[in-house]
DNA sequence: TGCTTTTAGGACCATACGGTCCTAATTTAG
DNA sequence: CTAAATTAGGACCGTATGGTCCTAAAAGCA
């Protein structure tokens, strides 16, 4: 694995999550990671879709390492990890004043209509972190009410999170992805035993 | 304002929503209006960014006609007509099989970075549509905690359903969108004063 | 030394796109 | 009837894009 490789791949990294997979040109990404010309890109890469593909993987690897692995922290209370799980995604977007997001929402927006190859990735993507959330939920069992529901409760979490990013995205203001998180963070709370009393849900039906 | 006007901007809305904005091409939306070429179109619309930004100001208005006008039924409980409300969005998203969704959600992820025309109308939208809903909590007060942040409340309903809407949309299972419509709901119904406990926060600052 | 991989760089191509321009037929309104 | 608006249709253009092909200089390795 040749550290060319590498230097490709971030150089494209930032700027699919700058502007986007579609936007983003292959003499871009030659350009950013200054290489020779189209040839020398194609030595390494067979296809600009395999260049995405890996960028994913790499994204949610580096995602997996970084943001994911506190909820794998074994000395924290499990719903205090996901608590600062949260936090996590919050202080990521910041970093970049509100502008990017997670990488995945915004190639799943941007490509799962329009690109089979991408969509069953991403949909990948999303069930390996689910799968991450629902490890540590059953973790928490002892702290929770018995009828939590793991997999409801997983896909919610990444739902709001990802929603959020989104709306921060378009208001570029780090307030309303706070105010989102707080609000999951409550609504988990409520998840916990010492919740004593959960409300009956009006549905319509 | 002409009729063929109406019949491009239908053909454009339909394509847009399917394949997204960038992936429909003036081309494709002169063959779905049945036009006789480019000049016919373009003595319609000066670019198709116009064209974009009317077919963004028609969806928001049918969106408000069709799915934001439960909201103010005055003859309907008001927290009834928000669990409508989100049961209209799920119904909206089930009538494609899951493959669409709001189409601001889907804009927003597309454009928002790239394209900042775009991002303002569809902040914009966002906030017309957040507006809606903190009216109908404060007319809701009696029946909600004292301590509702309304402003906070609304953001989080319409991260959630965006959130939820592309998750569907990645995983093509409306269940998906039916568990976090219904977590949203139990969200909601714990703001309401009958809800005699709410949970402490549990943050980790 | 030789052979392979990597770097360099340019020419080229088919396709698609947004947009302009021009001419002429047809329809609509006053 | 006449002028204006609409419909029709095609030629064009500049630009960008993903991708191929070819040649040749360096670098790394046996």
């Amino acid at each position: 694995m040749p550290d060319r490789r590498s230097q490709i791949l971030d150089a494209a990294a930032a700027l699919i999550a700058e502007h986007g997979f579609t936007s983003t040109s292959v003499d871009d990404v030659i350009k950013g990671a200054k290489l020779s010309g189209k040839s020398h890109f194609y030595h390494y890469f067979k296809s600009k879709d395999e260049l995405g593909y890996e960028v994913l993987n790499r994204q949610f690897e580096r995602f997996s390492e970084r943001g994911l692995a506190v909820l794998r922290e074994p000395m924290i209370d499990p719903l205090e990890r996901l608590n600062l799980f949260i936090d996590s995604v919050v202080a990521l977007q910041a970093e970049s004043g509100g502008r990017r997001g997670s990488p995945f929402g915004n190639l799943a927006a941007e490509l799962a209509d329009a690109h089979e190859g991408f969509r069953v990735r991403i949909e990948a993507v999303f069930e390996r972190w689910a799968s991450q959330i629902r490890s540590l939920l059953w973790e928490a069992r002892p702290q929770l009410q018995d009828d939590v529901d793991a997999v409801r409760l997983s896909r919610f979490i990444i739902a709001a999170l990802e929603g959020a990013v989104l709306m921060t995205r378009v208001k570029r203001d780090m307030a309303m992805l706070e105010g989102i998180a707080f609000d999951l963070k409550r609504f988990i709370a409520m998840h916990g035993r010492d919740a004593l009393v959960v409300p009956v849900v009006r549905t319509s039906e």
